[in-house]
DNA sequence: TCGTAACCGAGACGGTACGTCTGGTCTTTTT
DNA sequence: AAAAAGACCAGACGTACCGTCTCGGTTACGA
């Protein structure tokens, strides 16, 4: 069928075999966005992806274990490279352009639904929970842990400070209000009131020691 | 079959013809609460709660338009009755005690997993999601308010603090831990830190006008 | 509902309750018929009729024991009394009137496909099966023994002749093509060729004993 | 699963993806066979059938679009194969040979209930029908008009007989005694008064022209 | 240069659950 | 006690996907 090879893929492996063809992996994932875009993750099936991407079901579990994962993948590229770490010089500042920088994207209608879709399929599909944990979560805490540095640096929070923490309460309330409720608005004001909170938290030194 | 009626039913309308059984109702939602435990919502099928319960299948889809609002009604009773209104006097002690308790319901391994299976289901079930919010989140929402209004009353809060904010504020982090982590603790203390992080905001006036 | 009584009805019973109506019997019978018309009896359930005819199922299996027997009783009236004794003066002519006017009944689309209903029905339905041998084929069967007495008395037939195989070579090549072929004609000719073959092994003396 | 492909199958195409199993189609057809004799056609569940033959509802709706054609297929085989054509030298021999062929076919209890079922079937389901007709009644007319041709070699039938008459003829009586009666006997003695009358009406010129 | 290993698209495989439908029965209120 | 209404249990229907397994064939490595 005169494919080339994956340049960077998983197993580097000086394979005996044919290998995995680019070209092939390519087709899946494009199929599987605009599936996503179509019916959401619910209405995703391994069957349909197959049969758009023009190539067999076994060659998709060849790659992804399920179509979890396979979502996630799709998904993931486009919504990461949308949230780039601010660097604005005060805490507070970073807080609010990454919160705010979240409800932009999130209120795009397709994002804002597979997102939701990804969170609630991580429930029923545990290698997809790995995965979401692995390369979604741990990313988003460690960009999280860079600013609180950055912020301990400067003076503004105590060290000892517990990013998790302060990931928690950012992101629980927007997640919160993304899949439990269409009517309450999910936009920068909101955004805002988190921030405010979190920032009266480290001044009154909840989040930490004491006052920094 | 020997059979009664329904006491207190919705429709009490003098029907014509046979009114549905409250023996079988309870017997249906018996079979789901145990299938719940034993498989977890997405492993719960309708076929399974017919066979269990030993009733019709069409017995089920009458009253129920879809296995996630069964499970809804399997699940809340006994959620919500564990759920009690606190009046400590004071708007953080009514807080506090609200979480924790929260926490301590859900960290039951079959409520646990089951409210998660629930948020995730009302993604992918329209009318479950519609059961979500009005027949859990406006109740929540409501009591939340009381709590919020007597601490206003008490003087404690601004007249114009927003409750639904307080809510976000509350759940959302517990929430995003329950969804969304299994390796950061869910428990008491956390639930304190929210509590302090949202009692911080109110004495810093940020979720209402200035300070009372 | 104000319905009256059934003036000569089966049970003539001084009863004790609300006497059967005469009302519910016409309009389920009429129903039945109506639907038979639209989608054949194989198309036909009892919940159709019963809703059709404003009555409930009970009413329904009260009066006939399955749907077949009900079928039976619309379509009997009207077949029966299309199919008048014939008395011409010869054996000939009595078959050929007799079967021509099968013919001309069972032409009708209507018509034709209940009866290749009925006789596939009956060999799943044992109630209708043991309806149609005893008030169908019997009253048939008696009504030929009457044209075959009249053929002996007149001479034409020897005394022997057994009136069950004239019924069977007369009406065995009619049903055959009724239920088997839709290609073959089944017409006035076709009519002609089984009673001039029957004809021709009376005179044979195949029939019964030699010549009579 | 280590399965082979059918050998002598009908779109014998190169087909790409993987070829449909001949294990798989015999386990459906054995396990047919079996639950025709245990149930009959009418209690026959395409359900029973896939899980006695350890096999996918689908893989039977893949072959089959009924359960009405499907049985046609397992009665088939067995039913055709014992009705060898006869060549005695006589129209009246081959005529006896072939009617009491079926009869002694017939008068097995689960050949006889099948075949009845057969009929019937084909009368609400028109893909049987077409498969009965094109498969089953075309064979035997063709046999049939063997027999009739060689009759007329021999100069024992005028040139211009209609085969499918004499067909009619034949099969009409034994089919209405197979379907509408249980009293009258089925037997060879039935079997020769038919071939007897048709031999009269072929003597006397009924069947064709004049004598040949 | 050849064999073999891993890939390819296609599609059948054994399963399972879906939501609907019908059968024949049972229970209620009304007449 | 029979009426209309409609819920009851039971279970088959035909469809849709699941994740796996052939099939015939291609591609690239290593012997």
């Amino acid at each position: 069928m005169g494919e080339g090879d994956i340049p960077g893929s998983v197993d580097p492996g000086r394979g005996r075999g044919r290998p995995p063809s680019a070209r092939t992996e390519e087709a899946i994932l494009r199929a599987t966005v605009e599936l996503l875009g179509e019916r959401g993750i619910a209405g995703l099936t391994v069957e349909e992806v197959a049969s758009r991407a023009r190539v067999g079901k076994a060659s998709v579990y060849r790659r992804w274990p399920s179509k979890g994962v396979l979502a996630f993948d799709a998904f993931m590229a486009s919504f990461v490279e949308r949230q780039p770490l601010p660097d604005t010089g005060t805490l507070r500042g970073d807080l609010l352009a990454a919160l705010r920088g979240w409800v932009r994207t999130v209120r795009d209608p397709v994002t804002g639904r597979t997102l939701r879709g990804m969170v609630a399929e991580a429930q029923r599909d545990a290698e997809l929970a790995a995965a979401w944990r692995q390369r979604f979560l741990e990313p988003v805490r460690a960009r999280t842990s860079q600013l609180v540095t950055r912020a301990v640096e400067r003076g503004e929070l105590p060290r000892r400070v517990d990013a998790e923490v302060v990931l928690d309460l950012c992101y629980g309330p927007l997640y919160f209000r993304l899949l439990q409720t269409t009517e309450r608005p999910l936009d920068g004001r909101f955004a805002t009131v988190i921030v405010d909170t979190v920032m009266a938290a480290v001044e009154a030194g909840v989040l930490g020691g004491g006052r920094s």
